[in-house]
DNA sequence: CAGGACTGGAACGGATCGTTCCGCTCTGCT
DNA sequence: AGCAGAGCGGAACGATCCGTTCCAGTCCTG
């Protein structure tokens, strides 16, 4: 076997990985129940180029929806880290909540999730995720920086609100998300605003989503 | 034909036409998608009973978007009315948008939408709700209540994000959306906010929503 | 008491989709 | 040079699902 650049047949196999995955994510965010066929049509290959890497349709979804959420976990803990090293709260915050919504963690956690049975990753990672929105939120708070009723589950509350927005255009979309992530901060950096009506989430509920559908 | 006291066999069939109807919202508000059967079950009746009120699955998806289309004109009038008859503009407004949230006429129309040939009163109401929407737009600009920047395509949009909070509990839901349209309400109520980033949603884009998927 | 309105639910036919399988290509090693 | 097999495209298969039709039974109503 060559060394670093493969050639050939080869070097087509390792392109098709990432080709595959990145139509998977693409096809899988727009319509969680596509059929495999669309994502090897969106991908240029043929079935089995798919079958030949994930045994079954469920654990291409697990590893995208672990991807998803293995990119929310860095990108939370990149936020406390800089929080921890005296970084603008608010900025911080903010700086956050916008690159979660660009990257559409919660299209590929939330609404993949119910499709495959989760594995010890997603659940450990789940945990940790949620340990990390925690202290976040903790930290603003102390910074008397956001409205004082913001709780933890609210968070995966309000990515899930704006990743119902879900116009055509890659582009479109990512601009009028950004438009409603304003409105969104805007309610929240109140820190002296009247309190909300009503609880936010329960833990328990959003843990509901990953139980498989039966 | 006796009078108003309907008996027997007439009194039932009378009565299934609602339950049905009320059966078909909660189901395909549930899951749009959601086959006939489901229906008939929910309402606990036969699949007979359904075709002897309408003649397919598509009839009644319309029958339902359309009920939910006139329910929000009726609210939409109702704002207008008041604040044409001088009421509180602020106070109008947030009174309408609870009773929106509240009645879910969005996930009637704007999640059905598709899944039907859209009629010509489909369309001249929806017409008709744009009209409503622009005339309560203008009204709270003109008493400067909201921030400058919210525009007449906003509040689908916003509609549309709270239709979007689907914990399993009907009362569950409702908590949770009055919450978070609190929030965005608390985002809305700014005068003097800097303006939102990008453009709102174009009168296009929700319009293509009511084509019928091929 | 007969006709028929109304109904429950089985049965049908078409569509969809995950998965398997076969035959082909082209590579990388001997 | 030649061959074993990795990798692939896509047809075919079998299971499932679902809208609609149909029939046999019930029970008003005239």
């Amino acid at each position: 076997m060559t060394t670093l650049p493969l050639s050939g047949r080869r070097a087509q196999a390792a392109r098709n990985d990432s080709v595959i995955l990145d139509a998977a994510r693409e096809v899988f965010i727009a319509d969680p129940s596509a059929p495999i066929a669309a994502v090897a049509h969106k991908a240029g290959v043929g079935i089995s180029a798919l079958y030949r890497r994930y045994p079954s349709k469920e654990e291409l979804l697990a590893k995208l929806c672990l991807d998803g959420l293995l990119l929310y976990v860095e990108l939370a803990e990149e936020a406390n880290a800089a929080l921890d090293a005296g970084a603008d709260p608010a900025e911080t915050f903010e700086t956050f909540m916008v690159r979660v919504v660009d990257a559409d963690t919660h299209s590929l956690t939330q609404k993949l999730a119910g499709t495959f049975e989760p594995t010890e990753e997603h659940t450990t990672n789940a945990i940790r995720a949620g340990e990390l929105n925690k202290r976040l939120v903790e930290s603003l708070h102390a910074a008397r920086v956001v409205r004082p009723d913001l709780e933890l589950a609210d968070l995966g509350q309000l990515f899930e609100m704006i990743a119902a927005i879900r116009f055509g255009d890659d582009e479109r979309r990512g601009q009028l998300r950004r438009r409603y992530l304003g409105l969104l901060m805007a309610g929240l950096f109140q820190p002296d605003a009247t309190p909300l009506p009503g609880p936010p989430p329960y833990a328990g509920e959003f843990a509901n989503r990953w139980a498989k559908a039966t």
